[in-house]
DNA sequence: AATAGAATCAACCGCTCCTTA
DNA sequence: TTAAGGAGCGGTTGATTCTAT
């Protein structure tokens, strides 16, 4: 099924942002707020796409923003993260307050690829054999990397969680009915497909990740995400069961990076030990 | 000073997911 | 149940800036 595409293309602006556009959009939003991405252009007179719109809002019209001078704390927990993570930009830039997921995969391809994929070259060289938590290459990424293997360029890989990060409303919980039936597989995916294998607690927990990609996200009404590996779905609410969350900036930012990388190995080394009940419990404190 | 190649990053594109009717 | 629209995400592009020669 195809789809209309999101605006017509036929006399809207593009490239480069001019400083009037911006001051519409600035104005736009201080006045309405954000959302309606659609419509938004044309209540606001711009001859811009709304995606477009959306895009220079969130990655550098926002108040919050920060731009450039990425310090070297915040450096490590990218790439600490985008080892756990995989390319989930907007995961990783939903724990670096200010970030956006833009700016971290720019940097990332930029900088911080180049810095990793060196000082794995040179672990390999001093331990050769030595196991080296990398990146689990996404569906295109894995192409190349399968190239870079075959060139002789040895990748050394260990147990990296790669969930498929998806949005969930609350309602989506409330139509399964609890937590536990989504756990045991129960529960249908985005794809509409009904991922009941027959999985018991123990695979299912396999992928227990649940963290919001906002920060302002509520445990009732905001969003959660959703694990997806090749057998399980598991929900939670889980933002703000963080009290390192985004919004508590009274700790030093060294600390609260660490406590923030800290929590996520936490997630996963507790994953395959906790009953199920009390792992779901720790993710709703 | 001029040029080429590399690096950077803002913006776009296509796809997927969620919501709603 | 399903189709369509809105929104968000990750990959890619291309213009601009930087650096080396």
């Amino acid at each position: 099924m195809g789809r209309a595409p999101c605006c017509s293309k036929i006399g809207m602006n593009r490239g480069p942002w001019t400083p009037k556009e911006d001051t519409l959009l600035m104005n736009y939003i201080e006045a309405h707020g954000e959302g309606h991405w659609r419509s938004l252009p044309k209540n606001a007179g711009l001859l811009r796409c709304g995606k477009s719109c959306r895009l220079r809002w969130l990655n550098y019209l926002r108040p919050d923003i920060k731009r450039g001078n990425i310090g070297p704390d915040e450096e490590d927990l990218i790439i600490r993260l985008h080892s756990l993570l995989g390319n989930r930009w907007s995961l990783i830039a939903a724990r670096l307050p200010g970030r956006t997921d833009n700016e971290i995969k720019n940097y990332w391809n930029s900088h911080l690829s180049k810095k990793v994929k060196n000082s794995a070259k040179n672990v390999q060289n001093n331990h050769k054999g030595a196991s080296k938590c990398v990146q689990v290459p996404n569906r295109r990424q894995k192409k190349n990397d399968d190239q870079d293997s075959s060139n002789g360029e040895m990748i050394i890989k260990t147990k990296v969680h790669q969930p498929k990060a998806v949005r969930v409303s609350p309602f989506s919980i409330t139509r399964n009915n609890s937590i536990e039936s989504m756990v045991s597989g129960s529960s249908s995916n985005a794809d509409g497909n009904n991922n009941n294998n027959g999985l018991d607690h123990a695979e299912a927990l396999n992928c227990p990740w649940l963290w919001s990609d906002h920060k302002d996200a509520d445990i009732n009404g905001g969003e959660a995400l959703v694990c997806e590996n090749n057998h399980s779905d598991f929900v939670n609410d889980y933002d703000d069961a963080c009290y390192f969350s985004c919004q508590n900036y009274s700790e030093t930012t060294e600390n609260m990076l660490d406590k923030i990388y800290e929590e996520y190995q936490q997630l996963l080394e507790d994953e395959n030990e906790l009953p199920l009940d009390s792992f779901v419990k720790s993710l709703l404190i």
